[in-house]
RNA sequence: AGUCCCAUAGCUCAGUUGGUUAGAGCGCUACACUGAUAAUGUAGAGGUCCCCAGUUCAACUCUGGGUGGGACUACCA
């Protein structure tokens, strides 16, 4: 053991970070700290597993520091904190890298390159950056097992989700069905909502817009539109920007609440007269002044009242099932542009698919002539080619005479490059077509918004798409339910964004079209009457046998697989990926042949389904699950709440109908220092490994969790990290090196027995009293997960209350020889302040405070711990915290602070001794008070006495201020004028009425009493003094400088030219040395009045007059004193 | 478009059930200190507390409506 606590050369925080490391590899503190003390048990904490396939940002550590810190703090509080790393590796950015480094597109794989080799490079991919990582997690001393994390890609791990699917499959959650998805005829795939919100994706584009007019069915729904009416029938406008999904229209929806009306107007292309409905709203836009329309309008109607009413098929290509063709009303419709009135094409739109569904309206669909049903536009964006249809249904149902023209027609120009660019669009010609029957209003060309494939540059089709969902609305209650008992920080996030989102719940769309991830665990005959869902390996196992026995498969992938052991091994003979599971055929009940469905499941089912497949449930683990779950800790960004949080919180409510987590932090994003998002293309990403090796993790920690609440979005800038440096670990540091300075020169040890709190002096047990304070307070905001405000108390603590005022009033009682009561008190105290310090401060800062623990207790020995991280969590005792003492100290700085200003107003600088201060008293607590405190001021300020002055001399100027807060709700409306006549009492009244104790004032001509005990009296001003108040407090500075006075004052320039002089010479702090002073009149006297006090202050044998010519050599020094030069000499002997 | 967050000094942020002089740090300017010195202190300048309306004796604080910035979800005639 080390005899001397380290001294440092300075503080290089990045190579603390290494030691410290290094320090924690070879003791393996990190396993070490996993362990339970006292009988605490688990806190369990999930890790949301990030994708190595993408390098770490500084957002990253942000959450991770998060996290940690959460999860050292509940680890020094006992518990046993398991934390297991993990990896997200399936999924379409894993696909879409592995693509562009190989050159390829979706339609390759399974012909330029084979569905295996694709995976296979998908899985090696995936991991590419798991070093960096790795070394991310390391150096910023995040604490995670990453020995043995969970691999989404594992076979185990698939088989836990296969598993939970089931479930899901035999509580009847998991069904197909079909909805509109965006989908890129020009790729042949669905588009997910990221790849839409890819940069660049939605595009203005130059489309051709009509409006259609619909010609209603007279009957006894739609007479009442029929009154009165001149014209040949009555049609409802509908405006629409693309034309081509009007032969898909089966209904019109109206807002239920927009007002309509009945116009009756022209047909600008016939000039034919006609009556039309729109929203009232909008007469403006569709009857601009300038177009010179005529129009009258006939009637007023509510949406409501519009509902049912039945039309007639614009476009007759094809017919629809019954039902269809019918107006109906929707909370979608607005009056912002068109005409109010939506055409509805539920096979082409997400709102009128759903639309559709709630009113019975059927999707115009046509029959194809392998005789499934589709939509009129086929995936290669063509209308359906008259071949590719069923020629029973076209005799029955489509009109070929009008649709032979339009058959095979692409949708969009840009799909067919065999189109000359600027030919007409089956828009043009739909628009066209309508005109010359009458059936259209207006034709325009407009610029909208339009999503293209960020792929194939081409327009996005929505379309309708077969999936399989999760019922997640039947468990909307549930879920609802079980988040209201979640502590969601900031809890707006749980009642707002999250809240709102369960509320409006749809069924999760499992499905996706792609190659490598987690495949759906169903097999279907081909007629898709049969189907089985498969759980687990084991399961499948026995279907492939009864299959082989039917002759569907040769031999069983699985035959060596055993049951039941979980090796490794074991689970590397198989591979539930594609191509090897769309290989296995198994056998029906009925004994037909079943496929697997070939879709894979969406990659958040992967993560949100983590806190079973980590531990292989309930495969392994079964008996001890409730150890490992549910949660008591979870944080990421709020990016991922309707990512990984929802996917948690649904599957554990479906599962285990049970929260998957009770505590959340969701931190908001790292900006730029301008606010912006930062991107690689911006180029304004902060690089993180850069940044900790320049800064250190500690600062960039401390920095990002201190700066703003962790919910805030963050503006990064990394002067606020070095401003951190500075200020927090700048004043830590020498702090620490103060202590170690001198505890080293004294042989203090910190074993030395405590001298009992009573026994020390004032100032010691303030900063205990405060040191004791904060230990309670960072406790209670560590608990409720409030990191932000715990560490802005330690380092308020830290820069203000320890460095700032404790260290420097008390830095005399550290120097000189001897250890007496007072100075081991000193060193205590200061030793108890950094002990505990670091060990507040370590779930931020883990590397610097380790460093600062095990300095100082590699001499003390006062904890048996060998890191901060293993010992326990500091408790506070109430019985030192003294809450008056607090009050007197601040009482004392604020009067230092404000001596020094007065002294600054009148240029007199504090080395000048000054005769005293006189202090206001009315009341003998204050007095009490300060009095306690008169040392201390008094040598801070360098003054000589204290003076206090009650008003009996009648020399104090005093004030009287309302107290609003009581006052208030006893005067109401009079407070104004109570409050103006209150402050403007006479000094005699105010003398008067603090003898009574209470006053009445004539408000209105009615009497009100106000007592002393609703006022407050500061005594403001003293005639003739120097005086500053500040609050309460007012002191008022004597500044007669004496001629005795003056003398000590010149006497302690000379210490301190003579110090400077001493330490420019590069003495050491014990040499000995003999001092000539020049003989100047001015200066004279002062140095033989306190000769012998300059001698003692500067370690000067003799101090002597003498004439400047007498000052010679090298040693001779000029000076300025009092706006003077002096000649001084100051020789070592 | 919906939901949510944010807006206080040049910058980053505090501001505790509404109470009358709105604070801190950084930066700037000036001064002081000089046995913590790659440190420290004091002071000064710097604010329409985003805007408007309401509630109230009293609004930075509460309510409503805007504006601006950001996020997520959705994408619609």
């Amino acid at each position: 053991m080390s005899k001397k606590f380290p001294e440092y050369k300075g503080l290089d925080l990045p190579k603390v970070s290494n030691a410290v490391l290094k320090m924690w590899d070879d003791h393996d503190t990190f396993r070490k700290s996993l362990r339970s003390r006292d009988g605490k048990g688990e806190y369990v904490f999930f890790e949301g597993p990030p994708s190595a396939n993408g390098m770490p940002g500084i957002h990253h550590v942000m959450s991770r520091a998060i996290k940690d810190t959460v999860c050292r703090f509940r680890t020094m509080q006992g518990y046993e904190v398991k934390r297991k790393a993990g990896w997200d590796t399936h999924g379409l950015p894993v696909e879409l890298g592995v693509e562009k480094s190989l050159g390829i597109t979706k339609e390759d794989i399974g012909t330029k390159i084979t569905v295996d080799e694709y995976n296979k490079a998908c899985r090696k991919d995936v991991m590419k950056y798991t070093d960096a990582w790795e070394d991310l997690t390391r150096h910023m001393g995040y604490w995670i097992d990453m020995d043995n994390p969970y691999i989404t890609y594992d076979n185990r791990y698939i088989e836990t989700l296969w598993y939970l699917l089931k479930q899901l499959y035999n509580k009847g959650l998991l069904y197909e069905g079909y909805t509109i998805q965006p989908f890129s005829p020009a790729a042949g795939t669905g588009l997910s909502s990221h790849e839409l919100n890819m940069p660049g994706c939605y595009r203005d584009v130059k489309d051709t817009t009509c409006i259609a007019l619909f010609s209603l069915i007279r009957n006894a729904k739609s007479e009442f539109l029929f009154k009165g009416i001149d014209t040949d029938g009555v049609k409802i406008m509908a405006w629409t920007t693309t034309p081509w999904t009007l032969p898909s229209n089966t209904a019109l929806a109206v807002g239920p609440d927009i007002k309509y009306v009945r116009v009756r107007t022209a047909n600008p292309y016939t000039s034919e007269p006609i009556t039309v409905i729109l929203a009232g709203e909008l007469i403006p836009s569709i009857f601009p002044a300038d177009k010179k329309l005529e129009y009258t309008v006939t009637g007023t109607y509510k949406g409501s009242e519009l509902k049912d009413i039945d039309y007639e098929q614009l476009i007759d290509w094809v017919k629809p099932d019954d039902g269809a063709f019918r107006v109906i009303t929707g909370d979608f419709v607005t009056t912002v542009d068109g005409t109010g009135i939506v055409h509805i094409a539920p096979t082409f739109g997400a709102d009128d698919y759903r639309a559709g569904r709630e009113h019975g309206i059927p999707p115009l669909m046509v029959m194809m002539s392998d005789g499934f049903m589709g939509p009129m536009v086929d995936r290669r964006g063509r209308m359906v080619p008259m071949d590719d249809l069923d020629q029973a249904f076209v005799a029955t149902h489509v009109n070929t005479a009008t649709y032979g023209r339009f058959a095979g027609r692409y949708v969009k120009n840009e799909y067919d490059d065999t189109i000359p660019e600027g030919a007409d669009t089956i828009d043009v010609d739909i628009a066209v077509m309508l005109k010359q029957q009458g059936k259209v209003f207006r034709i325009e060309k407009q610029i909208h918004t339009y999503p293209h494939c960020w792929r194939t540059d081409k327009p996005v089709l929505y379309y309708p798409l077969d999936s399989w969902f999760i019922r997640t609305t039947a468990l909307r209650e549930r879920m609802i339910e079980l988040n209201d008992t979640i502590n969601w920080k900031p809890s707006s996030t749980g009642t707002g964004r999250f809240g709102k989102w369960l509320e409006n719940l749809v069924d999760w769309n499992l499905s996706r079209s792609r190659y490598w991830g987690t495949p759906l665990p169903i097999w279907m005959t081909e007629d898709r009457q049969e189907e089985i869902c498969i759980g687990s390996v084991a399961e499948l196992k026995i279907e492939i046998i009864r299959s082989i026995d039917a002759g569907y498969m040769q031999r069983n992938p699985l035959e060596n697989f055993v049951e039941g052991d979980f090796s490794t091994e074991n689970y590397s003979l198989l591979d539930l990926h594609r191509p090897y599971v769309d290989d296995i055929v198994l056998v029906s009940a009925t004994g037909r042949p079943m496929r697997r469905e070939t879709d894979l499941i969406d990659v958040w089912f992967d993560s949100g389904a983590m806190p079973y497949a980590q531990a292989h449930w309930p495969f392994e683990n079964k008996e001890n699950f409730s150890e490992m779950f549910p949660a008591d800790f979870i944080a990421e960004g709020v990016d991922q709440t309707r990512g990984w949080f929802f996917t948690l919180h649904a599957i554990a409510t479906m599962i285990s109908d049970s929260v998957s987590f009770k505590n959340i932090i969701s931190n908001g994003l790292v900006l730029d220092k301008n606010g912006n998002k930062m991107s690689k293309r911006l180029g304004n990403a902060v690089d993180p490994f850069s940044a900790l090796a320049t800064h250190g993790a500690d600062p960039l920690r401390w920095y990002m969790l201190t700066n703003a609440q962790p919910w805030d979005n963050l503006r990064f800038d990394i002067s606020g990290v070095e401003e951190v440096k500075r200020k927090f670990f700048g004043t830590l540091y020498n702090t620490y090196s103060f202590f170690a300075l001198y505890a080293n020169v004294d042989g203090f040890t910190g074993r030395e027995p405590q001298v009992p709190m009573e026994r020390r002096p004032e100032i010691d047990r303030w900063i205990i009293s405060l040191l004791n304070t904060l230990v309670k307070e960072v406790t209670e905001r560590y608990d409720e997960y409030d990191i932000t405000p715990a560490g802005r108390a330690i380092s308020g603590f830290m820069t203000e209350n320890l460095s700032n005022w404790y260290v420097r009033l008390n830095r005399k009682r550290y120097w000189g020889g001897g250890m007496d009561d007072d100075k081991l008190s000193a060193y205590q105290t200061l030793y108890t302040c950094l002990e505990t310090v670091a060990l507040l401060a370590s779930p931020i800062i883990p590397f610097y405070a380790d460093r600062i623990f095990t300095d100082l207790n590699a001499l003390s020995g006062r904890y048996s711990e060998e890191s901060v991280h293993l010992a326990p969590f500091p408790s506070y005792d109430k019985n030192l915290i003294d809450k008056d003492l607090e009050e007197r100290m601040e009482i004392a700085q604020k009067m230092s602070s404000m001596i020094l200003a007065l002294r600054r107003k009148v240029n007199i600088r504090v080395r000048q001794p000054l005769a005293k201060i006189m202090v206001p008293v009315t009341d003998n607590g204050f007095r009490q008070r300060f009095e306690a405190m008169r040392p201390l001021i008094l040598a801070e300020v360098n003054v000589k006495e204290v003076e206090y002055v009650d008003d009996t001399a009648g020399i104090l100027v005093r004030r009287v201020k309302p107290n609003f807060k009581l006052l208030g709700p006893k005067f109401g409306k009079q407070m104004k004028e109570a409050g103006a006549a209150i402050m403007a009492m006479t000094q005699s009244e105010i003398a008067q009425f603090e003898r009574d104790g209470s006053r009445d004032l004539l408000l209105g001509g009615v009497a009100h009493t106000v007592t002393t005990g609703e006022v407050e009296i500061i005594s403001e001003d003293i005639p003739g003094w120097l005086v500053a108040n500040e609050g309460k407090l007012t002191v008022a500075l004597d500044i007669t400088v004496t001629e005795e006075l003056l003398h000590e004052g010149i006497a302690r320039e000379f210490v301190n030219r003579i110090q400077n002089i001493r330490k420019e010479s590069g003495f050491e702090v014990t040499d000995k040395i003999r001092v000539v002073i020049e003989d100047l009149p001015f200066v004279s006297a002062a140095v033989q009045k306190h000769s012998d006090y300059i001698a003692s202050q500067t370690l000067a044998l003799e101090v002597t007059l003498a004439p400047a010519a007498a000052i010679t050599g090298p040693s001779a020094r000029e000076t300025d004193i009092e706006e003077q030069v002096v000649k001084v000499l100051v020789e070592k002997v």
